[in-house]
DNA sequence: TCTGGGGTCCTAGGACCC
DNA sequence: TCTGGGGTCCTAGGACCC
């Protein structure tokens, strides 16, 4: 009966960059870039004007967040070091990350398209994906109305891709940006989608695109050209047939419009590489602060978790993760502290540490009306 | 001039149970 | 005496995504 689905992919163009903008208008067209840390908000000056951090002026472990296109054309990209990004871009100017501002406009554009289209799946801050199959409209103008919708609701445009898939969506809602709309058939495949690099396909990244590349596979083309048994000789049986799969434009996964977290994490990077003894009181405060934290995060969301976990990076850049699973679900900022020092003690701590991070998983939803309610009760006077 | 933080999913070995 | 499978849970690591 969805034989002939219809599936968007909503991509805000330049999220974080474009939020900024709408924030201080002065800077539209020039190179800004969102990131790092202790990067302070722009200062008013006595004249009105604002004075801006520059990149060239960064000194630190951040990464680029993302940018505005026009940073991207010198060659900077998110995930870059800023310090690296400062050789390219030294002029760019570098603002803050404010994820408030940026989570309040998601929650905006999530709401402008459910009043035209509500089954909605949710991949993040700044994407969905929209299943408009049933929706009796012409494609090019539903489209269009989503994205005025978008505009109207938070002045903010979009690029969407609308295809018989998730899979083939993704790629087309990247092949017009920004602003843009593009529109597939499954007959389109091979004259639009087999020229594209393989690392296109979401889900192929770079590590899967090198192997590719070792054995001369680099366009989705070569890789739909490359016989089944010959993927699934190299990559076995599951990922050679959903390499074959996807090479072919097929995909039925459904558009998942409700989805439970399955964990809750915390990290940090410290400003320089610390050690296990010498800085051991700086460590432990930190890690008893992301227990804290982690803690914070599954009361406001409502889960216990049975498995908590730590993880390290060492100097090396190296991680080593460890868990424990506990007999019952745990809450508590200091029982998952306890938890996680137990963790603690079985990983090895003769390098410096750049990173620390407390996860739990295992998550248990809370019942509220068990829990909630009864603790809320016992503490009323009648 | 190295490389953030929050997630998901997969694999693979071993324990343990039937 | 040598030796079954299957299923599930736990743990560690890694690829990938936004």
């Amino acid at each position: 009966m969805n034989s002939h689905r219809r599936i968007a992919h909503l991509d805000m163009d330049a999220f974080f960059a474009s939020v900024e903008l709408l924030r201080y208008p002065e800077l539209r067209g020039q190179a800004v870039v969102v990131g790092g840390r202790n990067v302070h908000q722009p200062v008013e000056q006595g004249d009105g004007s604002k004075r801006f951090s520059h990149l060239r002026d960064y000194v630190g472990r951040g990464v680029m967040t993302t940018s505005t296109y026009e940073a991207r054309a010198l060659g900077v990209f998110s995930g870059m070091g800023l310090m690296k990004s400062a050789i390219l871009a030294p002029d760019a100017i570098l603002l803050p990350a404010n994820f408030e501002a940026y989570r309040e406009c998601s929650r905006r554009f999530k709401a402008a398209v459910a009043t035209i289209a509500p089954l909605i799946e949710d991949r993040g801050i700044d994407e969905i994906y929209i299943d408009l199959s049933d929706i009796p409209e012409e494609t090019y103008a539903l489209a269009k109305r989503i994205k005025q919708a978008v505009v109207d609701a938070t002045g903010l445009t979009c690029s969407i891709g609308i295809s018989p898939n998730k899979l083939l969506s993704k790629i087309c809602s990247d092949l017009d940006k920004p602003n843009g709309i593009t529109i597939l058939g499954m007959d389109e495949v091979a004259s639009r989608i087999w020229p594209l690099p393989a690392k296109k396909i979401n889900g192929i990244g770079p590590k899967a695109s090198e192997r590719l590349a070792q054995h001369g596979i680099n366009s989705i083309g070569e890789l739909a050209a490359t016989p089944l048994a010959f993927l699934v000789s190299k990559f076995g049986r599951t990922t050679g047939v959903w390499l074959n799969r996807v090479a072919h434009g097929v995909d039925e996964r459904p558009v998942v419009t409700e989805s439970e977290p399955k964990s809750i994490s915390r990290e940090s990077t410290f400003e320089r590489d610390l050690h296990a003894k010498l800085d051991k009181a700086e460590l432990s405060a930190i890690f008893t602060s992301l227990c804290l934290r982690v803690a914070e995060d599954l009361k406001r969301k409502g889960y216990t978790s049975k498995t908590i976990g730590i993880k390290l990076r060492y100097s090396d850049f190296h991680a080593v993760t460890r868990d424990v699973t506990l007999p019952t679900g745990i809450a508590d900022g200091m029982a998952i502290r306890k938890a996680a020092g137990e963790c603690l003690k079985r990983v090895p701590l003769n390098q410096r540490i750049r990173l620390l991070g407390v996860r739990a998983g295992g998550l248990l939803p809370i019942n509220e009306i068990e829990s909630g309610c009864v603790t809320a009760q016992a503490a009323l006077p009648f």
